[in-house]
DNA sequence: ATTTTTCTACGACTATTTTCGTACATAGAG
DNA sequence: CTCTATGTACGAAAATAGTCGTAGAAAAAT
């Protein structure tokens, strides 16, 4: 299991997590283009984010080259149980049955979409 | 439809705001007790973080008695609510279905629970 | 009536987060 | 070789969050 003793990402940092999931190992240079599809962000901006999210431990880098090529440390699905867990904690106070509840009663699920939680909780069932 | 454009509370306010929740309008004195059942709080944080909430329109407060009583402006779903919303996209990038299979496949849930969410998805189902 | 306790208000100090400017090194273009 | 573009490092400003001390008013205790 993953030692994920790491501090949570602030907002700018989980920001610029998704997008080391979504395209790789990548230089800063490409994640502040992509953060300017966005929202207008300055280079050294990110610049810096990524060099105290290294401090923190967030990512590792590559500094073979003169671009530095920097990459998560926590697989997407590590970093949302660990969010999750937090999340549960202090806004559903522990129950991550309530917060289900919630998530599905706002009719943000397609049919499809239930079907497939429904599989998923028989499945845990042993049935 | 409650008009809940208001600023998202921060740990500390959500903290607060659980107590309000479960006690009901309050003073500053009886909140300062509680918080300290978990932890070493002084009074005057206590009274600042309430002014703030009250700046920011999260709580009420009623000052006819010298010890003003203060409570809550949105219910606990309606907050859930939208904290919950602004989590899903920013950790699950707006899939509560993704979140939601996270938050099952973690064996939290009892099978009686598990029972529940799936009576609830049937309901919603329309069977 | 005087002292002590209990409040609110307010300022300010610390820590964290976000943002950016500047300095300096080096790669690449001409 | 010189100039420009591109990179990192670093310091620090600005915004937000959390903490508390102190002043002053008013209630309660003696």
């Amino acid at each position: 299991m993953a030692d994920n003793i790491l501090p949570k990402p602030t907002d700018a940092e989980l920001e610029i997590l998704q997008l080391l999931w979504e395209y790789g190992p990548n230089s800063v240079r490409f994640i502040n283009e992509k953060l300017n599809d966005k929202r207008e962000t300055g280079y050294t901006t990110t610049l810096k984010v990524l060099q105290i999210m290294h401090e923190k431990g967030l990512v590792r880098r590559n500094t073979d080259a003169r671009s530095h090529i920097y990459e998560t440390v926590l697989t997407k699905a590590e970093t949302q149980q660990s969010l999750l867990d937090n999340f549960v904690d202090h806004v559903f106070s522990g129950s991550a049955m309530n917060l289900v509840m919630q998530a599905l009663g706002n009719n943000k699920a397609s049919k499809a979409e239930l079907d497939e939680i429904k599989a998923l909780i028989e499945k845990m069932e042993g049935r």
